[in-house]
DNA sequence: ACCATCTAAATTGTATAGAATATAAAATAT
DNA sequence: ATATTTTATATTCTATACAATTTAGATGGT
């Protein structure tokens, strides 16, 4: 997505390693991250840890507390509340604006997409890939729209939220209803009806805060 | 807002040396920036400035090149009305919850900030303090919305129109308007009239927007 | 209990050297 | 002459060792 083919810089390399963990929850959250013991268990030296740490902090997977070292950040119901909302206002908004300009190409781009998702994965088993094609497919939708700058605040949230919704998906059937409105999204695209449309990216959305909820109240 | 108080570490100062030169163009987009030669310029070592790159690059004030190093981000209109629109949508949303539990003394505290704009400051001379201001006071209007997350997305989107808001001031008359505007609001508030608060919010914001274009349009 | 001081541990910063990489210029081949 | 490969150079990236700074907790006196 970002650097294709290339390969890695350390620095990115730890980034991608420790956010793998934190994603697992193989690191906890509260969790402090010790610049040396990262360092010598990937055999690295410590200032690509430190510019790693720097990199995931930007991506709010830690906090960095000057002098007293980085902490994996805890998960909260409420902060993930908030980026579903921010989702939910500028996704609903996105959708209408992208449809303005949505031509055949762009639908079949984001149909098969979504035909990936039947397809090639039994996502019981690889949860930690959902998020990417669900990112994948939201983004194709949005692509006519030619917002960039708001695609990437919108990857952002769709990334924090990454961690919630991990959690979100070991129980219940979200993804089956996902599907099902991901298809119905990409008819009512078809169609032109932007009013549904956006009516229902409001739905789907409002769907995963309440199922997030479900799960996490308990 | 931050760290109050405490003193910066060296990568902190480098990185509020280099965001004022980028904000006052005396670094202008596309320039790049060689982490030896600012090391040197500044009296440091390459490392805070490495880090502090890193840090400038979350705030979407330099692009990082693998390999090939930082160069500071070139305006483009487009990508500033994008964020204001994102502005739009979160901050009149925001009013509406933050006015559910508004209190006295919030409002107190908004119309104390704003007293603060007429008094202490000849903005014509100071426009690099306008945006720090303004900021103060809209977040003052959202602080009863009890929204960290989104007041963080916010402030962010707020850091990165600064570099235009400022071009926009050098011109026309948007500092009467705007205090007026906030002073208004202020009232809508106090009477409790949110969808009234929320409309003129959103005027409000598509007003920056209009002037924005007009400013560079010519 | 309370307060200040001291200590341990971690991060932050410096200095230096060298490896890895991208860009542009030069050389070679077709 | 054009295209490809090689070389050169500048810069970033990484490693290492050590000094400086800060925080948090332990110690000890009142």
């Amino acid at each position: 997505m970002a650097q294709p083919k290339r390969p890695l810089t350390l620095a990115q390399s730890v980034a991608a390693h420790l956010r793998e963990k934190i994603l697992k929850r193989e690191i906890v959250g509260g969790e402090p991250l010790r610049q040396e013991a990262i360092a010598n268990s990937l055999g690295t030296s410590i200032i690509p840890v430190r510019e790693a740490l720097r990199q995931l902090e930007a991506e709010g997977l830690v906090e960095l507390h000057t002098h007293r070292g980085a902490v994996a950040t805890t998960l909260s119901l409420e902060q993930a509340l908030e980026w579903i909302h921010m989702r939910c206002l500028i996704e609903t908004d996105l959708i209408g604006k992208a449809m303005d300009g949505m031509t055949a190409e762009h639908i079949a781009r984001a149909e098969k997409i979504l035909g990936e998702f039947d397809e090639n994965l039994d996502f019981r088993r690889n949860i930690h890939r959902w998020n990417d094609y669900n990112w994948k497919f939201h983004s194709s939708l949005y692509e006519a729209a030619d917002r960039p700058e708001t695609m990437q605040v919108l990857a952002m949230l769709h990334k924090k939220c990454d961690r919630y919704i991990r959690l979100q998906l070991l129980g219940g059937d979200h993804i089956a209803r996902a599907e099902k409105e991901h298809a119905e999204l990409i008819r009512l695209c078809r169609k032109g009806e932007k009013r549904a449309a956006k009516a229902l990216m409001r739905r789907h959305i409002v769907g995963v805060e309440e199922d997030l909820v479900e799960q996490l109240r308990i």
